[in-house]
RNA sequence: GGGGAGGUAGCGAAGAGGCUAAACGCGGUAGACUGUAAAUCUAUUCCUUUGGGUUCGGCAGUUCGAAUCUGCCCCUCCCCA
């Protein structure tokens, strides 16, 4: 990738916040951004129109997911995932890394690579850094993550610092066999919530050299002070003119402590997974649309949003859609939380960009008062 | 008219003398979910002033003790006339 594919439009003056723009070959993404999470090559219940719809500028995908089914070759063959899946915008792909997390029940880690038992018939399967990363080259995303290994948390030390070691060396296998230069690589800091091994996860990165630094290890069962400390631990030795991506975070509270360390990138399953089990993201904070006081509500899910879902049904018809289990429904209350997010992002741009940052923060936090309505803050 | 099966919580359905306010499923009411093995998981669901109260079609019995055993009655379904 050209040193200059990441260029910061704007610092604000009083935080590390900053608006900045990625140049993918299939597009410019403005950030801080949020991408929305589509592992299989859909975001699920949702088109592709919807999501440009909503303002989503980018999305993910999975190696892992994707070389299981439909394999890396069919993806190719259609002209990589943006053409296969008819979504001409920028696309990142997670390297599997995260499966060797969640799937730990069935696999083995040596320093050649994870040997997983495949979710769907057991088959034993062997993913490498290597390999990780040549699929990601047929896959064809604008940007790729190294295939790392995100530790439970807690971890003993010997094992994190291990881990995180290992971690490096593949992160420079993966480098080493790299092949497209419209491919943005991407190296994963580790470590946990010990500074001295993000330190030393950031710096030999940074050595190696990467079209931008992610943030691993965040949200897996750390308490929020916590998560701060993982993040200012790694930010603080990344440089500045990379784009910086925290993995896997999804809750608005932990986007604003993102965006005011530095942080240009997030991801996750949140919004949507939360959705289809009827949770949604409102202004008036966190609601569950199952709920027996929605049964006769005629009003807006959020009367503050300008989604499709808003606009044009009420809450009682939305529970109702949710109780009978109708596709309909799953894919309303995804389209409103992922718009809850992408619209929260817009905002933090322009608030960066007017220097008030700090300012918006906490207007939204009191605006909303949603800790008081719901203590996690999601 | 003859023969057979059965009536258990909102529904379906286990249980065949004490470990049973009664398994399990559905339905109901809530909660969770953060680089998606997730249309998933968890709690709760007779009443209650949390001490207890009232239950397994009804009534009457047997028994220290009955949803479970006995008698009579009521009701459903199936087969044959």
């Amino acid at each position: 990738m050209k040193e200059n594919w990441f260029e910061v439009i704007h610092e604000d003056k009083k935080s590390k916040a900053r608006v900045g723009v990625l140049h993918t070959l299939h597009g410019d993404v403005f950030t801080p951004v949020f991408m929305p999470v589509g592992t299989q090559g859909t975001v699920k219940y949702l088109s592709n129109e919807e999501l440009k719809a909503i303002g989503s500028q980018i999305i993910l995908s999975n190696t892992y997911h994707l070389w299981l089914r439909p394999g890396e070759n069919v993806i190719e063959n259609a002209g990589g995932l943006q053409k296969f899946t008819n979504y001409n915008a920028p696309m990142l792909t997670d390297s599997g890394g995260f499966q060797v997390f969640s799937l730990a029940s069935t696999r083995k880690i040596n320093e050649e690579g994870v040997t997983f038992k495949n979710h769907l018939n057991g088959d034993l399967l062997f993913l490498s850094p290597e390999k990780s990363i040549q699929i990601q080259n047929k896959l064809g995303a604008d940007i790729i993550m190294s295939f790392d290994e995100c530790p439970a948390y807690p971890s003993e030390y010997d094992y994190l610092k291990n881990s995180v070691e290992r971690t490096v060396r593949w992160a420079k296998r993966g480098k080493e066999v790299h092949q497209r230069e419209d491919q943005a690589l991407f190296g994963i800091v580790q470590g946990a919530d010990k500074e001295e091994l993000r330190k030393y996860s950031a710096e030999e990165l940074v050595k190696i050299g990467f079209d931008g630094y992610s943030i691993g290890g965040t949200s897996v069962g750390e308490d929020k002070e916590t998560m701060k400390k993982m993040v200012d631990y790694s930010v603080k030795y990344l440089p500045k003119n990379k784009p910086i991506y925290q993995m896997g975070i999804g809750s608005y509270d932990a986007i604003f402590e993102g965006v005011l360390r530095g942080v240009d990138m997030f991801d996750c399953v949140l919004p949507t997974r939360i959705a289809r089990h009827g949770a949604l993201m409102t202004s008036q904070g966190r609601i569950n649309i199952r709920d027996k006081q929605y049964e006769y509500d005629l009003s807006p899910l959020d009367p503050e949003c300008n989604c499709e879902t808003c606009r044009n049904y009420t809450r009682s018809y939305l529970r109702h859609l949710y109780r009978v289990d109708e596709g309909l429904g799953k894919r309303l209350l995804s389209l409103h939380n992922l718009r809850f997010l992408l619209k929260l992002t817009e905002d933090m741009r322009k608030a960066i960009l007017e220097d008030r940052f700090i300012e918006f923060k906490e207007e939204f936090f009191n605006k909303y008062n949603l800790n008081k309505i719901n203590p996690k803050g999601f």
